[in-house]
RNA sequence: GUGGGUAUAGCUCAGCUGGUUAGAGCGCCAGGUUGUGGCCCUGGAGGUCGCCGGUUCGAAUCCGGUUACUCACCCCA
């Protein structure tokens, strides 16, 4: 086993492309600040029995793409698939819900699934999502799609589409569960043999599947927003109003189903059209059983995670979240006798006004060491040589326009004034 | 878990139907200016041709296997 190579479907972030991360976080640390979202950080493993419970048994998620071990207390540990089932975790445990309603929270970091990867799909991936808790208010359902579209326009990103549905609350949904594989049930020969399988464990899954000849049979299924009780029909058409009021446009599907057990009512997806197959850049929708699932209070809940190596390859893609080039403020040239102990002192008193000091570490020629200073985009060159030493002296280049100086190598405030005014 | 494509220098890739010292561009280092970057010119370093096996006088090239990457299915962010 080569140690040269990283675990399948992991990546290394290098330089050059860190930037373009540390660049999206300010960004989201920013539209969580404006919506009133504060950030909560959970462990990065779980007890096996909170993903379980929180996503449910007979999810993909659960059944196949759990990274589990057992640990050296003999407990069941998970890796993080995703980052709801935690965070409703945290907030019961720190009692996060005993002041005023809703608690808004976010998070952001690595999560984990054992899959086979292709474009937009890792093994380990990033996820940002925030969760606004204790409040069935359609307000919050729509909030919570209005704030990470507002994250793909201050990126720049174009080319998304939201798509919406309701799924009901759970006695609704099991009324049209009914319904369901009543229509199902007489095609059942005729079904993929995967939906073969959904059709009595979740038929609901059934009206997503890509498979041509379940399409069909598909196609003139009941659908789900027709059979909503009065208070979720109610709440699924306050959303769309609170929608249209704030000028998002959307997309009805009445075949939109989550993946994961525990959503309620609202469901909502974006996709991009920057994307190749797996397009979903975000997704998310209310749960209002999950909290007491996991042993809190019956508290109402809705949330929203973004894909952000997604975001990134589509922003990619689009030629978006181009970076500015910085380099060194100064880039000090040395060339014989002391004079690289004066620029080791010099950059040491630069560096500690927090100025991006660079120096040759080689003692390479004069020229080669100008190359590496234009290389790394130095804005100036202090050229230090023995004659100027010896008169305390040394020659200032601005990189940019090729003016020259001649500075007193005692003032260093008058360095740091020409040079740091250019920006660090 | 299933299927397709790919694997040659740090990077992007040539290398035709098997033939002798495996190439280009970019990048890197040095020189052309014994103290001045970008442009140009010259030179240099750098390769287990993914790995294992087979066919052959001879394999980067053909065959089998394997691993990795990649795209797609499934599913999902």
């Amino acid at each position: 086993m080569a140690l040269t190579s990283r675990p399948r479907g992991t990546n290394d972030i290098i330089p050059g492309e860190i930037e373009l991360w540390h660049e999206l976080e300010g960004k989201i640390r920013q539209v969580c600040h404006a919506y009133g979202y504060h950030e909560l950080r959970t462990p990065i493993f779980e007890h096996t029995e909170l993903f379980q419970r929180g996503i449910g048994d007979t999810t993909d998620i659960v059944e196949k793409e759990m990274y589990t071990f057992v640990d050296r207390g003999e407990r069941s540990i998970t890796l993080r698939p995703e980052g709801t089932a935690p965070l409703v975790r945290a907030y019961i445990e720190n009692n996060l819900g005993s002041g005023a309603l809703p608690v808004k929270l976010y998070y952001y970091g690595p999560m984990f699934r054992y899959e086979r990867p292709q474009a937009g799909r890792y093994r380990q991936f990033t996820q940002f999502g925030f969760e606004a808790l204790g409040s069935s208010d359609p307000l919050l359902d729509v909030e919570a799609i209005a704030l990470p579209i507002d994250l793909y326009k201050s990126c720049g990103l174009s080319g998304f589409q939201v798509e919406l549905n309701s799924i009901g609350c759970a006695e609704c949904r099991s009324v049209y569960r009914k319904e369901l594989t009543a229509h199902f049930e007489p095609h059942a020969d005729n079904l993929c043999r995967s939906c073969q399988g959904r059709l009595h464990r979740n038929p609901l899954r059934l009206l997503d599947c890509k498979v041509e000849s379940c399409q069909v049979i598909a196609k003139d299924a009941p659908k789900i927003t027709e059979y909503l009780c009065p208070d979720c029909a109610d709440h699924f058409s306050q959303v769309q109003k609170y929608l249209d009021t704030l000028g998002i446009s959307y997309v009805l599907n009445p075949r939109l189903v989550r993946g994961l057990d525990y959503y309620t009512r609202t469901v909502f997806e974006v996709t991009s059209s920057e994307l190749g197959s797996q397009n979903a850049i975000g997704a998310g929708g209310r749960y209002d059983g999950l909290v007491q699932e996991l042993g809190g209070k019956e508290t109402p809940a809705v949330g929203f995670a973004v894909g952000v190596d997604r975001l990134l390859l589509a922003l990619k893609n689009q030629g978006k979240l181009q970076l500015s080039p910085s380099g060194p403020a100064l880039y000090l040239v040395h060339f014989g006798g002391e004079t690289k102990h004066k620029a080791a002192e010099l950059a040491q008193g630069l560096r500690g006004r927090g100025l991006w000091i660079e120096l040759d570490y080689a003692d390479r020629s004069i020229k080669a060491q100008m190359k590496a200073a234009n290389r790394l985009n130095s804005q100036y060159v202090l050229i230090i040589g023995e004659d100027e030493l010896a008169k305390n002296q040394a020659v200032l280049r601005n990189m940019g326009d090729g003016q020259e100086e001649s500075v007193a190598l005692d003032e260093l405030e008058q360095l740091i004034t020409i040079v740091g005014a250019c920006g660090k």
